[in-house]
RNA sequence: GUGGGUGUAGCUCAGUUGGUUAGAGCGUCUGGUUGUGGCCCAGAAGGUCGUGGGUUCAAAUCCCAUCACUCACCCCA
């Protein structure tokens, strides 16, 4: 028979692996709460049409990377592939604007996408984020970016780079498109194949092409950043002040430009050199106009995602360490049958009273279980044999001393807790 | 979707120009005298050599196909 094996991209949370993604999420949570942003959980699939109008039928999440499928009622559903549109929906349908003027949400969801995948890239990955709703304030994207690396900082995760720009707005992009285009077309066939093809899909996309051909051709390229409207512009210049403020470093991308539609003005994204082609931690900006898109009222918003396992694999390659090992207090150790007749009860008594116990269930010799209570890193043994039982007693045996003592039964619960909060 | 790389024990890997019962280290288990872990020593278990064909007296090794994993492109976290 053929064993059953995982779906392709998908990743199994191993118990040696599982403290991390709790100490992880223990402290974006923290931190997050300390920025006062409030968790929000959204069902793990959504109808399809929700994705297809919030992020936009020509990115490549909504065209060839999302799991879709009909249901038993032939209603197609998506598994979400991002967060920022369920969060919309659910501002929406909830009604969450009528709580108060501004709403921050934050949240840290499995998405999926079904995507070939390479390192920092998985079909079902994890990520978290915020998002403020209701703000149409540069502040408020000042505040997402300083939410973001206060948890890196949290974390211990260091060695980051963060950049910005402005995508404008519908008052100045569409005639910056047009000044692109019109830049761009003279030397179109010198283009790669791809930006060919971006050239009336996306055409903004053309900028941040890594070949090298493209990239020298748009060295010469008009800038959004000098096409800007006032508005945008003002808003811009207000966002670098504001981290220069706040003594954030960043560097100007004129070439950064977010793959979704839904962005307007600020964009930034972090990145970290520890990671391989994938190498962007946590990306996000502003949307303004995504409310109106999913049938809401207009309502500035600006909000951050960032990849769990991309900053996994960082804190890896920077030797952070992430959760502690979580020790065994007592080892119980019981010869004959007599004995092991009589350790369950123990044990029972000691998880009662909050100490973490196990004992041997294979019946094994007294070497073998001292060799397995060693295995386990087990801080004290309980040693049950013939002699302990005609005393009442414990053989108590430190694990790290080698010191062997004794315990009545009537005294020991009160003496393990004793010891272990030494 | 497209391209490169890799598939030998639970893990990391050896395996010569094709040539006996396919090996090592680590890990696991059991012992090293009556009831004591870590170090050391001894032993054991564990492999359809990814899978299916082909060439050959003989294939882990050569050829073809296929699958899986992995990295990369596109794109994104």
């Amino acid at each position: 028979m053929e064993a059953i094996r995982r779906i392709k991209g998908t990743q199994d949370i191993l118990p040696q692996e599982v403290g991390k993604w709790v100490a992880v999420e223990t402290k974006i949570r923290q931190t997050m709460n300390t920025f006062h942003f409030e968790e929000l959980r959204t069902p793990i699939f959504e109808k399809t049409e929700l994705f297809a109008r919030g992020i936009g039928q020509l990115t490549d999440i909504v065209s060839k990377e999302m799991y879709t499928f009909p249901d038993r009622s032939k209603k197609l559903i998506t598994l979400k592939p991002e967060m920022t549109a369920p969060i919309m929906r659910a501002y929406i349908e909830n009604k969450l604007y009528a709580l108060s003027s501004v709403t921050k949400l934050f949240y840290i969801a499995p998405l999926f996408r079904q995507e070939n995948p390479q390192a920092g890239r998985l079909r079902q990955f994890h990520q978290f984020g915020a998002e403020t709703l209701g703000a149409a304030s540069p502040d408020a994207d000042v505040e997402m970016i300083a939410l973001s690396l206060a948890i890196y900082k949290a974390l211990g995760i260091s060695g980051l780079t963060l950049k910005i720009n402005s995508v404008g707005d519908p008052a100045c992009r569409p005639a910056y498109r047009d000044t692109l285009k019109n830049y761009i077309r003279p030397h179109l066939n010198e283009y790669c194949s791809d930006c060919q093809r971006r050239f009336d899909e996306n055409p903004m996309r053309i900028l941040d092409c890594k070949n090298e051909t493209c990239s020298r051709l748009n060295e010469e390229a008009p800038k959004i950043s000098e096409h800007l409207c006032d508005d945008c512009q003002t808003h811009y210049d207000q966002v670098k002040a504001q981290l220069q403020k706040l003594d954030i470093p960043f560097t100007e991308d004129p070439y950064l430009v977010r793959g979704l539609d839904y962005y307007t003005r600020t964009v930034f994204e972090i990145t970290s050199d520890a990671l391989g082609a994938q190498n962007a931690i946590c990306g996000g900006g502003r949307y303004d106009l995504l409310a109106e898109e999913l049938g809401g009222q207009p309502t500035p918003a600006v909000g951050f995602a960032s990849g769990i396992e991309r900053m996994l694999m960082v804190a890896e390659k920077q030797g952070l360490i992430l959760a502690e090992e979580n020790r065994l207090d007592v080892y119980l150790v019981a010869m004959g049958t007599d004995a092991t007749r009589e350790i369950g009860f123990w044990l029972h008594q000691l998880r009662a009273a909050g100490i973490r116990t196990e004992r041997d269930y294979l019946g094994r010799s007294m070497k073998a279980q001292m060799r397995e209570a060693n295995k386990l890193k087990t801080r004290y043994v309980l040693i049950l044999g013939e002699d302990e039982l005609n005393n009442n007693i414990f053989s108590l045996k430190d694990m790290e001393q080698g010191e062997q003592s004794q315990i009545p039964f009537n005294e020991l619960i009160p003496t393990v807790k004793n010891l272990l909060t030494k």
